[in-house]
DNA sequence: CGCCTGACGAAAC
DNA sequence: GGTTTCGCCAGGC
């Protein structure tokens, strides 16, 4: 509630026509952040939570700004449908999201989460 | 102001 | 059944 954030990913969202904002942006970074460790989720589950779910592709821009937000969002729990990393590329080193899943208990091989249904989590499910 | 790219996803071919 | 294209929306050039 309430809160408000940063905005989002870089700063020019909020647009003098006073509307827009990022809500998009900020919503996917809340979601993220809920993720509980050990967990993973999808970008299009997150869009989907949204409302959005035709807009995955926002999703994973908005995780541009995943570590440029406060607090910072755990991005390299989230990974594409398929369980794959597909943002490893975008982290500094490339093997840190990889890195991270592991040390909380995800197995991730060949850049692939496994047994991704069993650590899918899910932000509908959240809502209980 | 228009075209291309982008950490996805699903449908079409 | 694998590959390609569109759709989604926003931002960079």
């Amino acid at each position: 509630m309430a809160t408000k954030k940063k905005s989002s990913v870089k700063l020019k969202t909020v647009r003098p026509s006073g509307k827009t904002e990022n809500n998009f942006f900020e919503l996917v970074f809340e979601v993220a952040r809920q993720i509980p460790k050990g967990r993973v989720t999808s970008y299009g589950a997150i869009a989907a939570c949204l409302g959005a779910k035709s807009s995955s592709r926002m999703v994973g821009w908005a995780m541009n700004g995943a570590g440029r937000v406060k607090p910072k969002v755990p991005a390299h729990r989230v990974v594409n449908r398929l369980g794959i990393l597909s943002g490893k590329h975008h982290f500094s080193p490339p093997g840190l999201m990889e890195k991270l899943l592991k040390k909380e208990g995800i197995k991730v091989i060949n850049d692939q989460v496994q047994d991704f249904k069993n650590v899918f989590w899910d932000p509908s499910a959240n809502l209980e």
